[in-house]
DNA sequence: CTCAGGACAGCATCGTACCT
DNA sequence: AGGTACGATGCTGTCCTGAG
């Protein structure tokens, strides 16, 4: 049994900056989040979202293992790579974790494990929430340090804590602002180049966006509102042009200090309204699943940029919500004539949706008698249930609201809120996969009572693998990735960037 | 009268191709 | 990087029938 501060350590180590911790209940289903010390006294199994620059593997089968082996000795070796290999509980389970040389993205290093050791994509965990090393197993198994075997050792190659000391920034800019940036002052309301800059310089600090990810806009040539330090790199050079945006930025801060402004963007006060909004969208009778399933990719994308009108393109929808681009399309369209958004001006060429917030308390919702904790977006995302091929639409629905009691059709219709054949159809499709059991005959009126079945994750994520769901997810997005390479081959964007 | 389930028309969705 | 168009496919919802 591992000493708690030993676990509150490692977690600590591995955790992204301001992360917290979240409980898994026995039969594995996500909880609720937490405080990591919390999770940790509490003793039970938890999970966290790793910081940037390290990477989970989750070997699971013998198979993966062996190659998890070699992946180790290959990423100390030739990548001089920081790693830890842990026992996680589970027969023979494994989780490597490695510690990313500075200078190679996450992505670089999946690319290449899957190159070099056709390491499947899903078993890779770098947003992902991942049980830190030594965390209980949520069925009590025994954990344990394989190597390195000391704690002292594996906290030394884990690295220092994330972020010591600075505040978790928001991805992007108010719809506004972000406007401004990439299109430049296209209404002429600044006197001036400066101004514009300056302008969104405040914006970025009110927002708490860092001096580095300002220089780094503005010097980025597609951004039109930069065009003032992307002319002092053209005559001056690149110090130059990093010093004069450099210069700017600390006017702003000591701007927005002296005026006493107060930061536009709370952090806590986003994620209270965002979960709000989430759950209403979550309980709410949609006439089609798929509005709520695109709702919740979009809601998804706004907690992942902190933003309450995220810049969220059909495609990365697509690749989010499991449904084809025309179809997300004309969700969206859905979604802003029955006021749940509000389509704001586009930033570039993508559209901004704005979440209207005060849905959280008008949306109709009925009882939710069980299964409540079934819908949840991690549920909604899975391949299962947002390919059309697996369960997606009503049946991901039905299973979402489906208590695990029997109950009878008119029960049913009242806890979905769906027509009686819409029902039928669903669980039939959900018995097949042995996600509901229909009993014949024993209903109130002779009809027939339906219970939901509770599974794991790794079921769900077997049931996917049946239907090559996994495998099509991954084509979707290399789709969609090689759609934008050939963008970029094209030249387009090259001309972009010089003109 | 309620409910299950089949037939069927219509439309949503998917995939692909195309445009800016 | 983005949005849009359109044919093939198959799901959704309506209507209807028959069983209990």
């Amino acid at each position: 049994m591992p000493r708690e501060e030993d676990v509150l350590a490692l977690a600590r180590a591995v955790v992204k900056h301001g992360g917290n911790a979240l409980l898994i209940k026995e039969n594995n289903v996500p909880d609720r989040w937490v405080a990591i010390e919390e999770a940790v006294t509490s003793g039970r199994a938890f999970a966290v979202e790793p910081k940037p620059g390290l990477v989970a593997l989750d070997l699971d089968s013998a198979e993966l293992v062996a190659k998890g082996l070699k992946v180790k000795v290959w990423a100390e070796v030739y990548l001089h790579a920081q790693a830890v290999l842990v026992a996680s509980g589970g027969d023979g389970r494994r989780h490597l974790w490695v510690c990313l040389p500075s200078g190679m993205t996450k992505e670089e290093f999946k690319d290449l494990l899957s190159q070099n050791y056709e390491f499947p994509f899903e078993n890779i965990r770098h947003t992902q929430a991942t049980r830190p090393p030594l965390s209980p197993h949520r069925n009590g198994l025994p954990v344990s340090l394989i190597e390195p075997t000391s704690v002292e050792e594996a906290l030394d190659r884990l690295g220092p804590a994330d972020g010591v000391g600075k505040v978790n920034p928001p991805k992007w800019l108010p719809g506004k602002w972000a406007s401004l940036l990439r299109n430049g002052d296209t209404e002429g309301k600044y006197e001036g180049r400066h101004q514009v800059e300056a302008a969104i310089a405040q914006a970025a600090v009110r927002v708490g966006l860092s001096k580095e990810w300002f220089i780094s806009e503005v010097t980025d040539r597609r951004n039109k509102g930069g065009a003032k330090t992307q002319e002092v790199e053209d005559r001056h050079g690149r110090q130059a042009a990093f010093k004069s945006a450099g210069k700017t930025y600390d006017n702003a801060v000591r701007w927005v200090t002296e005026n006493g402004v107060t930061p536009s963007f709370d952090l806590e006060t986003f994620k209270e309204k965002i979960s709000a909004f989430r759950e209403a969208a979550e309980q709410a009778a949609f006439t089609r699943s798929t509005d709520r399933d695109v709702l919740l990719a979009l809601i998804k994308h706004g907690e992942e940029h902190c933003s309450y009108s995220p810049m969220a393109s059909l495609r990365d929808l697509h690749t989010k919500s499991g449904r084809a681009i025309d179809t997300v399309r004309r969700a969206l369209q859905r979604l802003v004539e029955q006021d749940w958004l509000t389509k704001g001006e586009p930033v570039g060429e993508t559209d901004t949706y704005t979440f209207n917030l005060e849905m959280s308390d008008k949306s109709s919702t009925y009882s939710s008698l069980g299964g409540t904790e079934r819908v949840c977006t991690s549920n909604v995302t899975h391949p299962l249930f947002t390919s059309p091929k697996g369960l997606a639409g009503r049946p991901a629905e039905v299973w979402a609201k489906l208590p695990t009691s029997f109950v009878g059709m008119s029960d049913v219709v009242k806890l979905t809120g769906l027509k009686s054949h819409q029902i039928r159809a669903a669980a039939k499709k959900l018995a097949a996969f042995g996600l509901a059991e229909i009993e014949k005959g024993t209903g109130p009126k002779g009809g027939d009572r339906y219970r939901s079945v509770d599974v794991s994750s790794e079921h769900l994520d077997q049931l996917a693998d049946e239907l090559n769901l996994h495998e099509d997810q991954y084509l979707k997005k290399m789709r969609i990735e090689r759609q934008r390479a050939a963008y970029a081959a094209s030249g387009r964007s090259a001309n972009k960037e010089a003109g």
